[in-house]
DNA sequence: TTGCAGTATAAACAATTGTTTAATACAAAG
DNA sequence: CTTTGTATTAAACAATTGTTTATACTGCAA
């Protein structure tokens, strides 16, 4: 029966990302993600083999559901004002519907750094080896450009809680910020650059 | 003895936030912290009682080692540039020194809000009343001002493993680079004011 | 129907966890 | 020396963990 192993698999993955995003590799138990799937507990080995299996499928997954997007902005539009502007966007607008990815993969790679295999990292190498080698722009600049997008950007985002809390936003309202961010983030980035 | 006393919470303390840092919460477990602090492991829950207490001192201690110096700064110099200026160099000068304190604080405050404590964020408020009462600086500024400024010195820091993969950066050099990195940050937020 | 392969379940397993206990060592005070 | 209170130890404890096993169920082909 083919449709229902399928959507099993999917049940298990859904769950399991839920769990694994919320309390992290270490904190996330199998038992926890089986009840949240509501599904047998060995069923999850039955077709996951293994928890650090499943963890590398939705870890991958989260990675590249932020940086498999943001970058395929990059040399859409016309100038250089445009290309940041939908990458801020872009960017945001994928926190915003995801408010702990961020966390939850630099939470791992900050304990267990072997998470970035070379198939995570080779998205990032490509796109950048086709900016500098189409002259579009230099290594370190970019390099510069990316720190500062991906800071302002991401940031807000790991350390919400904080944010929440010290200047007292609520969970609505930290979108809605965020929101309109997005003008004063590409207004700081542009200013920079003309400098 | 007096002496002997404190030396031992001295070095179980200094192994555990070696640890805590290292590993997590969850990762880290009590027999990895008693054989790094070269002691028996029921010296750990005899002199902090639980893993929880014990790890409520070390994250205590992080946070105020960074954001207990940094808003220290914020009316020192004579103008808004000065005080960026030695806010940012503050700031980064920390987390050369501890370049894992900020992905620490912050994924343990993602998996657990609760340690967020009021103690812990009064930190934040006194300073942040005293500048809006002062009429030196309004809220919502404040706010933005302070996510700028957090999330380009402190980010780097958080996705220090990523960037150095990505970008081929050598443990040294990163040091390196984020001291360069100073002006440039300071210069960007600046523009921004200006703006 | 029978047999078979894939799927599902409850129970068990061994390892690891934080914590406690019971016994001992030791130094200072009486 | 004896007593007393603190410090230290090795061992045990109970709970939780990821994983496996032995068994049963299910639907389809022969």
């Amino acid at each position: 029966m083919e449709k229902s192993r399928e959507n099993v698999e999917n049940e298990i993955i859904e769950a399991a990302t839920k769990v694994f995003i919320a309390k992290g590799y270490k904190g996330a138990t199998m038992r926890h993600i089986a009840l949240k799937a509501d599904i047998n507990l060995a069923m999850l080995n039955y077709y996951f083999r293994s928890k650090d299996n499943l963890f590398d499928i939705i870890f991958e997954r989260a990675f590249e559901q932020i940086y498999g997007r943001v970058f395929s902005v990059v040399t859409r539009g016309n100038s250089m004002f445009d290309n940041i502007t939908e990458m801020v966007s872009e960017f945001i607008d994928i926190l915003v519907k995801n408010p702990y990815l961020s966390s939850f993969i630099f939470s791992e790679i900050s304990v267990n750094p072997e998470r970035l295999t070379e198939k995570v990292f080779a998205m990032f190498q490509k796109q950048i080896d086709k900016e500098v080698a189409d002259g579009i722009i230099k290594p370190i600049t970019f390099m510069e450009l990316f720190m500062d997008i991906d800071s302002l950007c991401a940031f807000p985002f790991i350390a919400q809680p904080m944010f929440k809390k010290v200047f007292n936003i609520s969970d609505m309202n930290f979108g809605v910020l965020m929101e309109r961010r997005k003008t004063s983030i590409t207004e700081l980035l542009i200013a920079g650059i003309r400098k």
